[in-house]
DNA sequence: CTTAATGCAAAACGTTTGCATCGGT
DNA sequence: ACCGATGCAAACGTTTTGCATTAAG
Protein backbone atom coordinates (compact mmCIF):
# COMPACT_ATOMS: atom_id res chain seq x y z
CA UNK A 1 0.00 0.00 0.00
CA UNK A 2 2.92 2.43 0.96
CA UNK A 3 4.51 1.64 -2.24
CA UNK A 4 1.11 2.27 -4.38
CA UNK A 5 1.27 5.62 -2.71
CA UNK A 6 4.72 6.56 -2.85
CA UNK A 7 4.58 5.34 -6.84
CA UNK A 8 0.89 7.45 -6.88
CA UNK A 9 3.34 10.54 -5.90
CA UNK A 10 5.86 10.28 -8.19
CA UNK A 11 3.56 10.42 -10.83
CA UNK A 12 2.24 13.07 -10.14
CA UNK A 13 5.66 14.77 -9.86
CA UNK A 14 6.37 13.73 -12.91
CA UNK A 15 3.39 13.42 -15.07
CA UNK A 16 1.10 15.55 -14.08
CA UNK A 17 -0.88 15.89 -16.84
CA UNK A 18 -0.72 12.07 -17.79
CA UNK A 19 -1.64 11.17 -14.55
CA UNK A 20 -5.06 13.43 -13.83
CA UNK A 21 -5.66 12.06 -17.65
CA UNK A 22 -5.70 8.78 -16.32
CA UNK A 23 -6.91 8.91 -13.16
CA UNK A 24 -10.16 10.52 -14.48
CA UNK A 25 -10.38 7.55 -16.70
CA UNK A 26 -9.61 5.40 -14.09
CA UNK A 27 -13.03 6.76 -12.24
CA UNK A 28 -14.94 6.77 -15.42
CA UNK A 29 -14.19 3.36 -15.97
CA UNK A 30 -15.18 2.05 -12.08
CA UNK A 31 -17.88 4.57 -12.28
CA UNK A 32 -19.28 2.68 -15.63
CA UNK A 33 -18.78 -0.38 -14.63
CA UNK A 34 -20.57 -0.55 -11.09
CA UNK A 35 -23.31 1.32 -13.14
CA UNK A 36 -23.34 -1.63 -15.19
CA UNK A 37 -24.30 -4.09 -11.90
CA UNK A 38 -20.48 -5.32 -11.75
CA UNK A 39 -18.10 -5.21 -8.92
CA UNK A 40 -15.05 -4.04 -8.64
CA UNK A 41 -13.47 -6.65 -7.89
CA UNK A 42 -9.77 -6.20 -7.09
CA UNK A 43 -8.45 -8.69 -10.06
CA UNK A 44 -10.88 -6.82 -12.14
CA UNK A 45 -9.36 -3.61 -11.23
CA UNK A 46 -5.62 -4.65 -11.73
CA UNK A 47 -6.64 -5.40 -15.17
CA UNK A 48 -8.29 -2.34 -15.88
CA UNK A 49 -4.93 -0.13 -14.38
CA UNK A 50 -3.07 -2.07 -16.89
CA UNK A 51 -4.92 -1.33 -19.87
CA UNK A 52 -5.01 2.52 -18.49
CA UNK A 53 -1.35 2.88 -17.43
CA UNK A 54 -0.04 0.97 -21.14
CA UNK A 55 0.81 3.12 -24.14
CA UNK A 56 1.36 -0.42 -25.42
CA UNK A 57 -1.23 -2.67 -26.96
CA UNK A 58 -1.44 -6.23 -24.66
CA UNK A 59 -2.25 -9.55 -24.97
CA UNK A 60 -4.31 -11.23 -22.33
CA UNK A 61 -1.22 -12.80 -21.09
CA UNK A 62 0.58 -9.93 -20.78
CA UNK A 63 -2.05 -8.41 -19.01
CA UNK A 64 -1.92 -11.49 -16.84
CA UNK A 65 1.64 -11.62 -16.38
CA UNK A 66 1.79 -7.78 -15.53
CA UNK A 67 -1.46 -7.44 -13.42
CA UNK A 68 -0.42 -10.63 -10.84
CA UNK A 69 2.60 -7.29 -9.42
CA UNK A 70 -0.38 -6.21 -8.10
CA UNK A 71 -2.70 -9.03 -7.23
CA UNK A 72 -0.70 -12.51 -7.27
CA UNK A 73 -3.37 -15.04 -7.27
CA UNK A 74 -5.39 -13.70 -10.57
CA UNK A 75 -6.53 -16.36 -12.78
CA UNK A 76 -5.76 -15.74 -16.71
CA UNK A 77 -9.60 -16.65 -17.29
CA UNK A 78 -10.49 -13.75 -15.16
CA UNK A 79 -8.33 -11.64 -17.44
CA UNK A 80 -10.28 -12.76 -20.37
CA UNK A 81 -13.39 -12.18 -18.51
CA UNK A 82 -12.73 -8.69 -17.66
CA UNK A 83 -11.35 -7.86 -21.33
CA UNK A 84 -15.01 -9.22 -22.50
CA UNK A 85 -16.78 -7.26 -20.28
CA UNK A 86 -14.81 -4.28 -21.01
CA UNK A 87 -15.29 -4.33 -24.71
CA UNK A 88 -19.12 -5.09 -23.99
CA UNK A 89 -18.99 -1.31 -22.36
CA UNK A 90 -16.89 0.21 -25.09
CA UNK A 91 -13.65 0.43 -23.20
CA UNK A 92 -11.35 -1.77 -24.68
CA UNK A 93 -10.97 -2.96 -28.44
CA UNK A 94 -9.31 -5.77 -29.77
CA UNK A 95 -6.48 -4.93 -32.33
CA UNK A 96 -5.89 -6.59 -35.23
CA UNK A 97 -2.37 -7.41 -36.63
CA UNK A 98 -0.16 -9.21 -38.87
CA UNK A 99 0.71 -11.18 -36.79
CA UNK A 100 -2.48 -12.04 -35.28
CA UNK A 101 -5.40 -10.19 -33.29
CA UNK A 102 -4.25 -11.33 -29.89
CA UNK A 103 -3.92 -7.50 -28.21
CA UNK A 104 -5.94 -5.20 -26.70
CA UNK A 105 -6.17 -1.50 -26.04
CA UNK A 106 -7.97 1.37 -24.03
CA UNK A 107 -10.31 2.85 -26.69
CA UNK A 108 -9.64 6.82 -27.42
CA UNK A 109 -12.41 9.07 -27.20
CA UNK A 110 -14.54 10.70 -30.36
CA UNK A 111 -14.03 8.69 -33.27
CA UNK A 112 -10.26 8.22 -33.50
CA UNK A 113 -8.16 5.49 -35.21
CA UNK A 114 -5.41 3.29 -34.02
CA UNK A 115 -1.44 3.86 -35.49
CA UNK A 116 0.52 1.17 -34.29
CA UNK A 117 4.29 0.65 -34.32
CA UNK A 118 5.26 -2.22 -35.84
CA UNK A 119 8.56 -2.43 -33.48
CA UNK A 120 7.41 -1.63 -30.15
CA UNK A 121 3.85 -2.57 -30.21
CA UNK A 122 3.25 1.63 -28.98
CA UNK A 123 -0.31 3.04 -30.00
CA UNK A 124 -1.20 6.66 -30.91
CA UNK A 125 -4.72 7.85 -32.13
CA UNK A 126 -5.99 9.78 -35.02
CA UNK A 127 -8.40 11.46 -35.80
CA UNK A 128 -10.14 9.93 -39.49
CA UNK A 129 -12.76 12.38 -39.81
CA UNK A 130 -11.73 12.77 -43.87
CA UNK A 131 -13.17 9.08 -44.21
CA UNK A 132 -16.85 10.52 -43.55
CA UNK A 133 -17.01 11.85 -47.08
CA UNK A 134 -14.75 8.60 -48.36
CA UNK A 135 -17.62 6.20 -46.83
CA UNK A 136 -20.61 8.48 -48.39
CA UNK A 137 -18.71 7.95 -51.57
CA UNK A 138 -18.79 4.21 -50.77
CA UNK A 139 -22.29 4.11 -50.00
CA UNK A 140 -23.24 5.79 -53.08
CA UNK A 141 -21.42 3.35 -55.64
CA UNK A 142 -22.28 0.46 -53.94
CA UNK A 143 -25.99 0.54 -52.24
CA UNK A 144 -24.31 -0.86 -49.20
CA UNK A 145 -25.61 0.30 -46.08
CA UNK A 146 -22.66 0.78 -44.17
CA UNK A 147 -22.39 0.27 -40.37
CA UNK A 148 -18.80 0.19 -39.62
CA UNK A 149 -15.78 1.76 -40.65
CA UNK A 150 -12.49 0.59 -39.25
CA UNK A 151 -9.38 2.01 -40.19
CA UNK A 152 -5.31 1.53 -39.17
CA UNK A 153 -2.24 2.46 -39.71
CA UNK A 154 1.13 0.68 -39.06
CA UNK A 155 4.80 1.81 -39.04
CA UNK A 156 8.01 2.69 -36.73
CA UNK A 157 7.37 4.99 -34.09
CA UNK A 158 9.87 8.13 -33.79
CA UNK A 159 11.88 6.18 -31.21
CA UNK A 160 12.04 3.45 -32.58
CA UNK A 161 13.35 4.99 -35.95
CA UNK A 162 15.89 6.48 -33.82
CA UNK A 163 17.39 3.55 -31.95
CA UNK A 164 18.38 0.72 -34.11
CA UNK A 165 17.02 0.74 -37.97
CA UNK B 1 -15.11 -34.26 -66.22
CA UNK B 2 -18.23 -34.49 -68.96
CA UNK B 3 -19.88 -32.61 -65.81
CA UNK B 4 -17.28 -29.97 -65.07
CA UNK B 5 -16.66 -29.12 -69.01
CA UNK B 6 -20.66 -28.53 -68.98
CA UNK B 7 -20.78 -26.48 -66.21
CA UNK B 8 -18.51 -24.76 -68.06
CA UNK B 9 -20.21 -24.19 -71.09
CA UNK B 10 -22.97 -22.97 -68.65
CA UNK B 11 -21.43 -20.48 -67.11
CA UNK B 12 -19.76 -19.21 -70.63
CA UNK B 13 -23.69 -18.57 -71.44
CA UNK B 14 -25.23 -17.23 -68.08
CA UNK B 15 -21.95 -14.90 -67.15
CA UNK B 16 -19.57 -14.22 -70.18
CA UNK B 17 -17.53 -11.62 -68.39
CA UNK B 18 -17.55 -13.07 -65.39
CA UNK B 19 -16.05 -16.38 -66.34
CA UNK B 20 -13.72 -14.95 -68.57
CA UNK B 21 -12.12 -12.85 -66.03
CA UNK B 22 -12.51 -15.91 -63.41
CA UNK B 23 -10.54 -18.07 -65.90
CA UNK B 24 -7.67 -15.09 -66.58
CA UNK B 25 -7.32 -14.87 -62.92
CA UNK B 26 -7.26 -18.52 -62.06
CA UNK B 27 -4.31 -18.62 -65.42
CA UNK B 28 -2.62 -16.22 -63.89
CA UNK B 29 -2.61 -18.03 -60.09
CA UNK B 30 -1.35 -21.16 -61.99
CA UNK B 31 1.69 -19.47 -63.60
CA UNK B 32 2.59 -17.43 -60.58
CA UNK B 33 2.44 -20.73 -58.89
CA UNK B 34 3.98 -22.50 -61.17
CA UNK B 35 7.19 -19.88 -61.43
CA UNK B 36 7.69 -19.82 -57.82
CA UNK B 37 8.37 -23.22 -57.75
CA UNK B 38 4.67 -24.66 -56.35
CA UNK B 39 3.43 -27.69 -58.26
CA UNK B 40 -0.21 -27.65 -59.30
CA UNK B 41 -1.24 -30.63 -57.38
CA UNK B 42 -4.58 -31.31 -57.59
CA UNK B 43 -5.60 -30.28 -53.81
CA UNK B 44 -3.82 -26.56 -54.48
CA UNK B 45 -5.67 -26.75 -57.47
CA UNK B 46 -9.20 -27.67 -55.67
CA UNK B 47 -8.72 -24.20 -52.96
CA UNK B 48 -7.40 -22.01 -55.15
CA UNK B 49 -11.00 -22.99 -57.70
CA UNK B 50 -12.96 -22.79 -54.13
CA UNK B 51 -11.21 -18.90 -53.51
CA UNK B 52 -11.53 -17.90 -57.31
CA UNK B 53 -15.14 -18.84 -57.29
CA UNK B 54 -16.33 -16.80 -54.47
CA UNK B 55 -17.79 -13.82 -53.76
CA UNK B 56 -17.78 -14.42 -49.98
CA UNK B 57 -15.00 -14.66 -47.29
CA UNK B 58 -14.23 -18.18 -46.72
CA UNK B 59 -12.80 -20.00 -43.58
CA UNK B 60 -10.64 -22.36 -44.26
CA UNK B 61 -12.94 -24.68 -43.09
CA UNK B 62 -15.34 -23.07 -45.31
CA UNK B 63 -12.80 -24.06 -48.20
CA UNK B 64 -11.90 -27.71 -47.03
CA UNK B 65 -16.04 -28.50 -47.05
CA UNK B 66 -16.37 -27.21 -50.49
CA UNK B 67 -13.12 -28.21 -52.11
CA UNK B 68 -13.92 -31.77 -51.27
CA UNK B 69 -16.90 -31.97 -53.66
CA UNK B 70 -14.29 -31.90 -56.32
CA UNK B 71 -11.21 -33.66 -54.38
CA UNK B 72 -12.63 -36.13 -51.88
CA UNK B 73 -8.98 -36.97 -50.27
CA UNK B 74 -8.33 -33.16 -49.15
CA UNK B 75 -7.36 -32.60 -45.70
CA UNK B 76 -7.77 -29.70 -43.93
CA UNK B 77 -4.40 -29.03 -43.17
CA UNK B 78 -3.61 -28.62 -47.00
CA UNK B 79 -5.78 -26.22 -46.85
CA UNK B 80 -4.03 -24.15 -44.78
CA UNK B 81 -0.66 -24.75 -46.51
CA UNK B 82 -2.20 -23.09 -49.57
CA UNK B 83 -3.55 -20.27 -47.75
CA UNK B 84 -0.39 -19.54 -46.31
CA UNK B 85 1.70 -19.99 -50.13
CA UNK B 86 -1.33 -17.91 -51.61
CA UNK B 87 -0.37 -15.22 -48.93
CA UNK B 88 2.81 -15.38 -49.55
CA UNK B 89 2.46 -15.11 -52.98
CA UNK B 90 -0.09 -11.96 -52.10
CA UNK B 91 -3.23 -13.69 -53.93
CA UNK B 92 -5.18 -14.12 -51.02
CA UNK B 93 -5.37 -12.03 -47.51
CA UNK B 94 -6.93 -12.80 -44.68
CA UNK B 95 -10.08 -10.45 -43.30
CA UNK B 96 -10.82 -9.39 -40.05
CA UNK B 97 -14.05 -9.05 -38.46
CA UNK B 98 -15.49 -8.13 -35.26
CA UNK B 99 -16.60 -12.00 -34.63
CA UNK B 100 -12.82 -13.28 -35.34
CA UNK B 101 -10.41 -13.05 -38.46
CA UNK B 102 -10.41 -16.78 -39.68
CA UNK B 103 -11.55 -15.51 -43.28
CA UNK B 104 -10.24 -15.47 -46.44
CA UNK B 105 -10.79 -13.69 -49.64
CA UNK B 106 -8.61 -13.36 -53.36
CA UNK B 107 -7.22 -9.81 -53.31
CA UNK B 108 -8.28 -7.14 -55.98
CA UNK B 109 -5.66 -6.08 -57.43
CA UNK B 110 -4.46 -2.05 -57.74
CA UNK B 111 -5.19 -1.38 -53.72
CA UNK B 112 -8.68 -1.88 -53.21
CA UNK B 113 -10.32 -2.24 -49.92
CA UNK B 114 -12.97 -4.30 -48.32
CA UNK B 115 -16.38 -3.86 -47.96
CA UNK B 116 -17.96 -6.85 -46.10
CA UNK B 117 -21.76 -7.42 -45.96
CA UNK B 118 -22.55 -8.55 -42.38
CA UNK B 119 -25.55 -10.53 -42.92
CA UNK B 120 -24.35 -12.79 -46.09
CA UNK B 121 -20.03 -12.10 -45.95
CA UNK B 122 -20.47 -11.12 -49.17
CA UNK B 123 -17.02 -9.28 -50.37
CA UNK B 124 -17.03 -5.90 -52.43
CA UNK B 125 -14.01 -4.16 -53.19
CA UNK B 126 -13.50 -0.43 -53.55
CA UNK B 127 -10.67 2.22 -54.12
CA UNK B 128 -9.90 4.35 -51.26
CA UNK B 129 -7.29 6.39 -53.29
CA UNK B 130 -8.42 9.30 -50.92
CA UNK B 131 -6.45 7.75 -47.52
CA UNK B 132 -2.54 8.54 -49.53
CA UNK B 133 -3.54 12.50 -48.14
CA UNK B 134 -4.59 11.31 -44.82
CA UNK B 135 -1.73 9.12 -44.42
CA UNK B 136 0.54 11.94 -45.17
CA UNK B 137 -1.32 14.42 -43.06
CA UNK B 138 -0.64 11.39 -39.71
CA UNK B 139 2.69 11.19 -40.80
CA UNK B 140 3.88 14.54 -40.51
CA UNK B 141 1.55 14.81 -37.07
CA UNK B 142 2.99 12.22 -35.55
CA UNK B 143 6.49 11.52 -37.14
CA UNK B 144 5.70 7.81 -37.34
CA UNK B 145 7.10 6.78 -40.87
CA UNK B 146 3.86 4.61 -42.21
CA UNK B 147 4.45 1.15 -44.09
CA UNK B 148 0.71 -0.05 -43.88
CA UNK B 149 -2.30 0.89 -44.36
CA UNK B 150 -5.67 -1.09 -43.53
CA UNK B 151 -9.05 0.12 -44.16
CA UNK B 152 -12.17 -1.92 -44.33
CA UNK B 153 -15.54 -1.48 -43.94
CA UNK B 154 -18.98 -3.20 -42.91
CA UNK B 155 -22.76 -2.94 -43.64
CA UNK B 156 -25.58 -4.36 -45.38
CA UNK B 157 -25.74 -4.97 -49.06
CA UNK B 158 -27.80 -4.35 -51.06
CA UNK B 159 -29.83 -8.37 -51.74
CA UNK B 160 -29.33 -8.53 -48.02
CA UNK B 161 -31.68 -4.77 -47.11
CA UNK B 162 -34.23 -6.40 -49.60
CA UNK B 163 -35.20 -9.49 -48.04
CA UNK B 164 -35.93 -8.82 -44.76
CA UNK B 165 -33.55 -6.30 -42.58
C1' DC C 1 -26.84 -12.77 3.19
C1' DT C 2 -27.04 -12.86 -1.75
C1' DT C 3 -25.18 -13.80 -5.85
C1' DA C 4 -21.70 -12.11 -9.09
C1' DA C 5 -17.05 -13.22 -9.78
C1' DT C 6 -13.28 -16.21 -9.11
C1' DG C 7 -9.58 -19.95 -9.79
C1' DC C 8 -8.88 -24.31 -11.33
C1' DA C 9 -9.16 -28.10 -14.52
C1' DA C 10 -10.66 -29.59 -18.57
C1' DA C 11 -12.63 -28.92 -23.00
C1' DA C 12 -12.97 -26.52 -27.30
C1' DC C 13 -11.18 -24.23 -31.11
C1' DG C 14 -8.15 -22.85 -34.89
C1' DT C 15 -3.70 -23.74 -36.43
C1' DT C 16 0.98 -25.90 -36.85
C1' DT C 17 4.33 -29.64 -36.87
C1' DG C 18 6.54 -34.41 -37.42
C1' DC C 19 6.66 -38.03 -40.32
C1' DA C 20 5.97 -41.72 -43.55
C1' DT C 21 3.86 -41.84 -48.05
C1' DC C 22 2.22 -40.14 -52.41
C1' DG C 23 2.35 -37.90 -56.76
C1' DG C 24 3.86 -33.79 -60.05
C1' DT C 25 7.50 -32.67 -62.80
C1' DA D 1 13.67 -40.61 -59.91
C1' DC D 2 13.57 -36.73 -57.32
C1' DC D 3 11.79 -34.05 -53.92
C1' DG D 4 7.88 -31.05 -52.96
C1' DA D 5 3.28 -31.85 -51.27
C1' DT D 6 0.16 -34.66 -48.84
C1' DG D 7 -2.86 -36.87 -45.08
C1' DC D 8 -2.89 -38.31 -40.65
C1' DA D 9 -2.21 -37.85 -35.81
C1' DA D 10 -0.59 -35.40 -32.37
C1' DA D 11 1.03 -30.99 -30.40
C1' DC D 12 0.33 -26.28 -29.84
C1' DG D 13 -1.41 -21.63 -28.23
C1' DT D 14 -5.49 -19.18 -27.35
C1' DT D 15 -10.03 -18.88 -25.57
C1' DT D 16 -14.23 -20.87 -23.39
C1' DT D 17 -16.89 -23.67 -20.16
C1' DG D 18 -18.36 -26.35 -15.82
C1' DC D 19 -18.21 -26.19 -11.16
C1' DA D 20 -17.29 -25.64 -6.37
C1' DT D 21 -15.60 -21.70 -3.66
C1' DT D 22 -14.79 -16.85 -2.52
C1' DA D 23 -15.74 -12.21 -1.68
C1' DA D 24 -18.23 -7.61 -3.07
C1' DG D 25 -22.47 -5.38 -2.28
Amino acid sequence: LVAFLTKKRYNIRMLPSDHSERAMRRAYWHLLLREQGHRLTSGRLAVVDCLLSSERVLTAQDIFEQARHDHSDLGLVSVYRTLETLEELGLVERVHQAQGCHAYIAVAGGHRHLLLCEQCGRATHFAGDELEALMRLVENQTQYRIHQHWLQLSGVCPQCQRSGT
